[in-house]
DNA sequence: ATTTAAATATAAACATGTTCATGTTTATTG
DNA sequence: CAATAAACATGAACATGTTTATATTTAAAT
């Protein structure tokens, strides 16, 4: 059963300290007023100890944020029912980001924040991989919809799917900007937004079709 | 002529001089790594006079892109053909846009980062108001459409224009991480979310209609 | 013109992210 | 097991954004 070396043990243990330390005062304090002293002192190492295990203060945020990011990701796609609308399934996946950024709006907004341009930590790749995967995610819903045969047939599924992606990301951002919104409030205003996409400029009809 | 005293004079001054040596240090070296100690010593005044002129070193950001910022939106709208179809008018404003980031892009990543719930400087304010606008010129553009009858009645000028505004922010970013590109590359892949958005996804024809 | 008060400027101090020189621990080799 | 090397850990030093205590300059008042 115990297959590590006592040096890798020790790294192990020490890294989830430092996760268990960060992600406290991360979620206390937010990421700005958490002193990287602070973190070093909870996770009991050494101050220099903490970047052989992040790149930087920002890597150390997606240290603690990936792994919720990475469940978010699953959860959020894995009880879209299949036979519902194609807006059914958008919002209730989404619907998932909107309740777990509103656990910590501060530390959401860090995270959005942080996340522009992130590309040269050590713990960048994996979050770039979670981001990616939510998209393949939508893009595998618009798939079936074109399968059935409930979308064109000319739909550019990994076109739509971006699309789908950057309104999700930037009503999240907007939305965490508004002060005592709901969840909710977020969900129903990019719901309306992939009414408007499904159905185009052109249509006549507006929300009441649905 | 000279309706300014001595103080309102030298002050103006100084935050000119501060403007130009931060502009030309962030565009040299990037937002992260022009320092304020650089910045105040080629603007000739002392390190803490920086902060009585700009709330911190992000707010110096956009002291210097501010004004920019204004002319773009200005210029982006300005010379989009109201007699041309919705798609052509949102693709000439829009190409303003990656012009203008395509001059300096690492400056630009920095300022897109930045401005992520940007709301405390001294600066945010006329910030928010420039964003603001650009968002209201797009809602003209789909007011006059649906005046001519070219969108349908039913459509939520309001919500699409931030639809609109949504992907040309968020295909800025990724068009930003994207090394090599061109500015027009990026204008297209916003021309054909703007085609899918115009026509919907149930319509039958892709990109070829246009 | 002198005095006073308010506004402005700044060097020095401080806080905090990050690196470096050094020490310590663990694994490997003869 | 001793010796050696490699990996890991860390306190101290450094770099840089920001604040503070103090000084200077300008405007206003008498």
């Amino acid at each position: 059963m115990e297959k590590l070396s006592l040096r890798e043990r020790n790294k192990h243990e020490k890294l989830l300290r430092i996760k268990v330390a960060a992600e406290q005062l991360f979620t206390e304090q937010g990421f700005d007023a958490a002193t990287t002293r602070q973190i070093a002192e909870r996770a009991q190492v050494g101050l220099a100890t903490l970047f052989l295990y992040a790149s930087d203060k920002r890597d150390l945020l997606f240290l603690v944020c990936n792994d919720a990011l990475e469940q978010l990701a699953d959860d959020a796609f894995d009880d879209t029912p299949a036979d519902a609308s194609l807006l059914d399934q958008l919002t209730v996946a989404c619907r998932h980001f909107f309740i777990h950024y509103a656990k910590n709006r501060q530390l959401s907004r860090d995270l959005l924040r942080e996340l522009t341009f992130y590309t040269t930590g050590k713990q960048s790749e994996r979050f770039q991989q979670i981001r990616a995967r939510n998209i393949s995610k939508i893009r595998e819903i618009i798939v079936r919809e074109k399968q059935m045969r409930r979308i064109g047939a000319a739909a550019d599924c990994d076109l739509v799917a971006q699309m789908i992606f950057y309104l999700l990301a930037a009503e999240l951002r907007h939305w965490l900007s508004i002060e005592g919104t709901t969840p909710e409030a977020g969900v129903q205003q990019l719901r309306r937004m992939f009414e408007v996409l499904i159905d185009g400029l052109q249509s006549n009809d507006g929300a009441a079709a649905h």
